[in-house]
Order: C-alpha cells, then sequence, then structure tokens
DNA sequence: AGCACGCCGACT
DNA sequence: GTCGGCGTGCTC
C-alpha cells in the first residue's frame, strides 16, 4: 500500500514505475512471526537494501526488525499490498549469504518461517525496534558499544607447556588435518583419552591457516573452563579479543559483543552452547561438537532444532570439517560411523595422567536396604572416609521424599496442577512444603490426611535431601554436603560448594546429575549410583543409552587421579545389557547390541520421527484434533501416495498428562525415508494447521525428536 | 505472536 | 456512566 496515492494519481504512479522500473527495488524480508513470510517490502529511492541487512518494516499495526533475504525486481505479492521499508541499518556488515542460506534450510527442514529461525539467533538489542528509535538510543547499540571505553583486560601470561600428543592422538590428528572438504568425524575417546588436546591441536592448525573454528559444548557451565583452555592456548595466535563465547547465560550487552565481534570477523574462536551454531562467522575452517550425545544439544522449545545435527550440515554447507567427539557416542552417530557415513577415530588408551576406576554392581535383589542404601557400599563409604578420600552419592532425584502417602486410605500427594505427585523438601527456615517439579506450585505439607484424617502420614522414597541426612546421621564426624538444583539455586552458590569439594573440605558429596559433567574431583575415590534402575524402565526407546551415558558420565568422576578408584551401583538388574557393558567398560558391543534392536524394531537411526504434541484443557479434545489430522492421510487424496511409505502411531496421552492444568498428547510419525517424511509434511503440516485452528488448540511440531 | 477492535459485566 | 474481560481478525 502506498498509503496517500489518491484514486487520479494511480494511472501516473504506474506510468512513472514502469519507466523506473529497475529503479524501484523491491525485496523480501525475514521477521519474527509465525506466519508463512518471508515478505515483501519495496525499498523507496532515499533508500539502498542489501541482503543480509537489516531493516525496520512497518507490519500490521506496528514496526519490526527483519532481514533482507532476496532483491527482487518485481514483488511476488500483490503489488498495492506492499508497504515500503522504513529504514535500513548499516552499523554491522551484511549478514553472510552462507548464514542466511543455513537459516533457510533449517527453517525447511523444521518447517518454521525462516524469521523465527534468524531473528531470534541474533542478540535482542539488533532486533528490537527500540534500540534504534527510542531516545536514549543514540547511533545504535553498535555505535554504543563501540563508543564503551574497552576494559583492558591484562591478558594471562600464556602458559609455555608442551603438549604431546599420544600416538593414537596425533594419528587422529593427522586424520582430520588429512581431510579437505566436508567429512563427519566421530571422535570416540575413552574418559580420559585427551579428546580435548585433540580438538585444540586441530583448532590451532584451522586458525594458523587463518580459518576460523567453532566450538560447541553441551552446558553453559561447561564455557569458563573451554575458554579458559582456549585462552592460554591460543591468546598469541588470535588475541584476547580473537575468542568469542556465546551462550544463553550472557547479558544483553556481552551477547551483543560477542556476536558484533563474530559478524565482523574478529572472532577467530567461537565457543558456546546450542545456539553457538546459529553464530554467523565469516570463513570458518573447523566445527567441533564436544560431548556430541548430550540432550542438551537439543533446544526444547521455540525451533525444536538439534545443533548436533545443524553442526553436520553447516560443515556440508562449508565444506570443512566436523568432529563430533564423545566416549558414549549417540547411537546415530555410532550407525553411521559403522557403515562408512563417518570417520571414526578412535582413542582407547588414557593419558598418562588419568586412572580408570573399577565400576562394580551391588546386587540389591537379595539385600535389606537401609534408607536405600546396601551395607557393602555404605562400609566403602566408610572406608574411604578413613583413609580421607572423598565419596559422590550419585542419586537423580531432588527434595526429601518424592510422595507423601497415607497408609490408611492410600492417599498420595498430588499436584493440584499436574498429574504428577508433589515431592516433599525441607526448607531451611520454612519447615516442610510440598513442591510440585512440573508447575512450580508450592503446598503446605498436611498434618492428617485430608482425605480420612489419618495421622499417621508417611514419606515414600528418597531424594537428595533425605540422603544427605541419613549420611549425616551415620557419619557424624564427615563434612557431608549436597549439590543440587536447590542447594545451588542463590548465585555464585554452586561455585562455592563445588571450590570446597575442590579443596578437600568435603567428605562425602550427594548430588544430581549437576555434578556428573565437566567436574575433575581429584580428591573422589568412590562414587555409588543409588537409583539407577529407575531410568531403565522408561517408555523412552532412548532410556538405556540415556542411562549408558550418564552412568559412563558419573563414574568418570572416580579416581581420576589415585588408582584404586571405584564405582558402586547399586541395581536389581545386575544381568541387564546396559550394565554388563558398563562393567567392562565395552561401549562398543552395547552400542552394536542397541543398533541391532532398533534395526529390528525399525526405530531411529532406522527410520526416522516426527511428532506432533497438542495441548488443550482436556487430553479428549487434544486427542481428537491429533486425531482427525492423522484421518487426513486416509481422506487426503493429495496424500493418497503416501500411505504406504508414512507409518502414523495413534495418538496417545502423554505419560504425565497434565502440566499446569493443560493436557497433553502426541500423535507419532515415522518413516524410513527422511525425504520421504520431509515431503509429506510439506503436504500435511498446512492441513494440521488448518484443522488445529478450526479446533482452536495449541500444538509443536518436532522433527527428530529425542524423547517420545 | 502481537495488536486493535468490539461487545458484554461490575465498579470508582 | 466507564474500565476491562478475552473472542476474533489481520499482518507483505
Amino acid at each position: 500500500m502506498d498509503g496517500g496515492l489518491k484514486p487520479p494519481l494511480i494511472a501516473c504512479q504506474a506510468i512513472f514505475r514502469k519507466k523506473d522500473l529497475k529503479h524501484t527495488q523491491w525485496i523480501r524480508v525475514a521477521l519474527d512471526v509465525p506466519l508463512a513470510g518471508p515478505f515483501d517490502y519495496r525499498v523507496p529511492a532515499s533508500l539502498k537494501a542489501a541482503k543480509g541487512q537489516r531493516v525496520l518494516v512497518p507490519f500490521g499495526r506496528r514496526e519490526l526488525v527483519g532481514i533482507v533475504l532476496e532483491t527482487m525486481e518485481s514483488p511476488s505479492y500483490p503489488e498495492d499490498q506492499v508497504k515500503d521499508i522504513l529504514m535500513v541499518f548499516d552499523d554491522l556488515p551484511a549478514l553472510p549469504q552462507d548464514w542466511l542460506d543455513f537459516g533457510q534450510f533449517a527453517a525447511s527442514y523444521y518447517h518454521r518461517p525462516v524469521g523465527e529461525v534468524l531473528l531470534p539467533a541474533m542478540p535482542s538489542t539488533l532486533r528490537k525496534p527500540g534500540s534504534y528509535t527510542g531516545k536514549l538510543s543514540k547511533g545504535g547499540p553498535v555505535a554504543r558499544l563501540d563508543r564503551r571505553k574497552k576494559t583492558g583486560k591484562t591478558p594471562e601470561p600464556p602458559e609455555d607447556k608442551m603438549y604431546v600428543l599420544n600416538p593414537e592422538q596425533q594419528d587422529a590428528v593427522d586424520a582430520v588435518q588429512a581431510i579437505e572438504g566436508f567429512k563427519t568425524v566421530l571422535l570416540h575417546g575413552v574418559t580420559g583419552s585427551g579428546k580435548t588436546e585433540v580438538y585444540l591441536h586441530l583448532a590451532l592448525d584451522v586458525l594458523t591457516k587463518g580459518k576460523q573454528v567453532l566450538f560447541l559444548v553441551p552446558e553453559i557451565n561447561l564455557t569458563p573452563q573451554f575458554e579458559q583452555a582456549l585462552l592460554a592456548r591460543f591468546q598469541q595466535v588470535v588475541g584476547l579479543d580473537g575468542i568469542a563465547v556465546l551462550h544463553s547465560g550472557l547479558a544483553d550487552g556481552e551477547r551483543l559483543k560477542a556476536w558484533v565481534a563474530i559478524q565482523r570477523g574478529q572472532a577467530r574462536v567461537v565457543l558456546g552452547t546450542r545456539m553457538a551454531i546459529f553464530a554467523p562467522l565469516q570463513e570458518s575452517g573447523l566445527i567441533i561438537v564436544d560431548e556430541e550425545h548430550d540432550a542438551s544439544y537439543k533446544q526444547q522449545e521455540g525451533l525444536r532444532y538439534s545443533a548436533r545435527d545443524l553442526a553436520i550440515w553447516r560443515a556440508h554447507q562449508l565444506s570443512i570439517p566436523v568432529v563430533l567427539g564423545s566416549a558414549t557416542p549417540s547411537l546415530e552417530s555410532w550407525h553411521h560411523a559403522n557403515v562408512g557415513r563417518y570417520l571414526k577415530l578412535s582413542l582407547t588408551k588414557r593419558a598418562k595422567t588419568t586412572y580408570m576406576p573399577a565400576i562394580k554392581l551391588v546386587d540389591t535383589k537379595q539385600l535389606k536396604l537401609e534408607q536405600g542404601f546396601a551395607p557393602v557400599v555404605l562400609q566403602s563409604i566408610r572406608e574411604r572416609f578413613e583413609r580421607g578420600e572423598q565419596s559422590l552419592v550419585f542419586l537423580n532425584r531432588r527434595g526429601y521424599a518424592p510422595v507423601i502417602h497415607c497408609a490408611s486410605c492410600s492417599w498420595m500427594s498430588q499436584c493440584p496442577r499436574c498429574s504428577v505427585y508433589t515431592v516433599m523438601h525441607r526448607m531451611p527456615g520454612h519447615g516442610n512444603v510440598l513442591q510440585c517439579h512440573h508447575c512450580g506450585y508450592y503446598g503446605r505439607v498436611p498434618v492428617k490426611c485430608p482425605d480420612c484424617g489419618n495421622q499417621d502420614l508417611e514419606m515414600l522414597g528418597r531424594g537428595t535431601q533425605r540422603v544427605e541426612e541419613f549420611l549425616r546421621d551415620v557419619f557424624p564426624d564427615a563434612c557431608v554436603e549436597r549439590i543440587d538444583a536447590d542447594s545451588t539455586r542463590l548465585k555464585g552458590s554452586a561455585r562455592q560448594l563445588f571450590d570446597r569439594v575442590h579443596s578437600g573440605e568435603i567428605d562425602i558429596l550427594v548430588g544430581t546429575q549437576m555434578v556428573a559433567k565437566g567436574h575433575d574431583f581429584r580428591k573422589l575415590g568412590l562414587v555409588c549410583v543409588l537409583n539407577a534402575d529407575a531410568m531403565l524402565f522408561s517408555s523412552d526407546f532412548r532410556a538405556p543409552e540415556k542411562l549408558f551415558a550418564q552412568l559412563v558420565q558419573v563414574s568418570g568422576r572416580a579416581g581420576r587421579h589415585v588408582a584404586g578408584g571405584e564405582v558402586l551401583i547399586q541395581t536389581a538388574y545386575p544381568e541387564q545389557a546396559v550394565y554388563q557393558a558398563l562393567i567392562r567398560h565395552n561401549y562398543d558391543t552395547f552400542a552394536n547390541a542397541s543398533l541391532e534392536e532398533r534395526k529390528i524394531t525399525s526405530l531411529p537411526p532406522f527410520s526416522h520421527h516426527v511428532l506432533i504434541t497438542a495441548q488443550a484443557k482436556t487430553v479428549n479434545e487434544a486427542m481428537q484434533f491429533l486425531q482427525e489430522t492423522k484421518q487426513q492421510l486416509i481422506t487426503e487424496p493429495q496424500l493418497a501416495g503416501f500411505q504406504a511409505v508414512i507409518n502414523m502411531y495413534d495418538p496417545v496421552p502423554l505419560r504425565i498428562v497434565r502440566v499446569a492444568h493443560v493436557e497433553r498428547a502426541q500423535l507419532l510419525i515415522e518413516s524410513a525415508s527422511r525425504p520421504v517424511l520431509q515431503a509429506f509434511l510439506g503436504y500435511w503440516l498446512p492441513l494440521v494447521q488448518d484443522i488445529g485452528r478450526r479446533h482452536r488448540i495449541r500444538y509443536f511440531t518436532e522433527v527428530d525428536p529425542l524423547e517420545i
């Protein structure tokens, strides 16, 4: 729309436009709105807009920042409805074409509008109209950043150590360096085999060739330690500002600073969590994905992408190698390596400074447990304590007791908003509370049963708080501490607790998976796993694989620096394949056997999944919606051809049906062929959207879901 | 997802 | 009399 144009002028305008056609610029813009997009705009003669630049555009009744995807000779949308852009931002170099292409690929693969991929990838200050139009925004956020005084961090003296690789590590480095162009490398290295050293050598080589390195790690907590390593090693090569860190924990300003450094090509190494896969690098030479099996690479809201999978596509697009490292690779990656699609490199030997703990199973079937502990486990903790060594008790369950129960009428403490039990927590200074781990509900612990009045309510099961209390009781002379989401809620308290572990002050540590990753406890001799079986009988077909990875991870905390480290795993099912493979430190056999099962049952990686999750007031509404979308496969003539190659399961309520008064159901779609599945989605999802609108239902689509 | 319009219920 | 509840429609 041209706004002020009156009817008599239209003819003149048309003639004018025809004559000056080549001077009228039309652009296609990605906007962060949940509509099909992208959106066409006209560039007024006073402005000039190039691909990859950000522009301010009118959209409906508001103004938005968008990204120019294309420039065109003529609009593809009815010309009289196309508006003029308002502003072009040229405070940063245009975003590279390959970045735009990458975003478009991710958008098409995950079936979301491009704008919902590209814009959220940028720091918020670069995509908020207010950062440029407000009164305090003089020159925009980039100009303000540049004006800001550089706080001259004094560079730490670079360490001058010699980093000698063992022959295996050297072979791995040589093999990756020999790659020309794209290749996915699976670096399978047992715990302590020195994968990081391999990454650093590869990165250094790429940096000295003038290319950039993208280094992905699963969690924010892991970025500081890698940042230190990168600084110590590469500071001399790339300078202090050559290393940019990107993760969701950064403040807006820090995020902007890192992004600007990347977009300007100043950052030579980008270290970050999954979001860093969307960094607009200018000339990457290598992508590293550490702990590639880790579920944290999967974004679980908004665009539900896998940073690991996207890293592979990105490397392919840029014709560079991508290294996936893990001690327990995902079965997907392992399979691809087995069939030769990935290059498999193995590090089987531990670097000389690390030891491997002995892993033992404690069969609890015949044992009488005391507060969840087998006598032999308590005895082992005692022995370690008497020898001045630390022990870790690993238990993946927060709180004091997972449920309160009335023995006379079988009432259980249920969350009023969710279909789960509330967990009893001890709140220092506030007594006991019931807490829902799914919606944040808090309630009082009833003194008597709300149903029958019985005063003898019992606490079933145990969480970390109860275990901590019990251990304090049993070992009154020992320093017992707990590290979980509750004990580390205050900022900086996690750091303090970990410091106290490192200093040796803490004798017995009780922890959830928070303690499993990345920490190198030098004086830790014993790891006890209390309820490993909990994960064994999950409905998720990936549960054994996850359990294996988690147990390897937590086992790796024991005895890295002292011989005689020990891991005790309590289980009622010691004969299970997971445990048998674990005590033999045999990932390969376990993975190959698991893959064999997956093959027989046609599960990933032998098939591909898409999951639709519907949310409604009642499960029935959610189920009916999904049932109707499923019906399309039969009734919609367009989809007839897919009936033989697409398998749709029946919609099912989620295991936890209700969370915060919202009930959920899901529909799983499966196909042996990814392209077939993608093609099907192209036809089917628009129909799903129509049905969703009619049912007024919320739902989301997940390509390659991790949990089903 | 926003944002505005619009049509019904209880309040300073 | 208005404030405000959220249903509905629109966005190049």
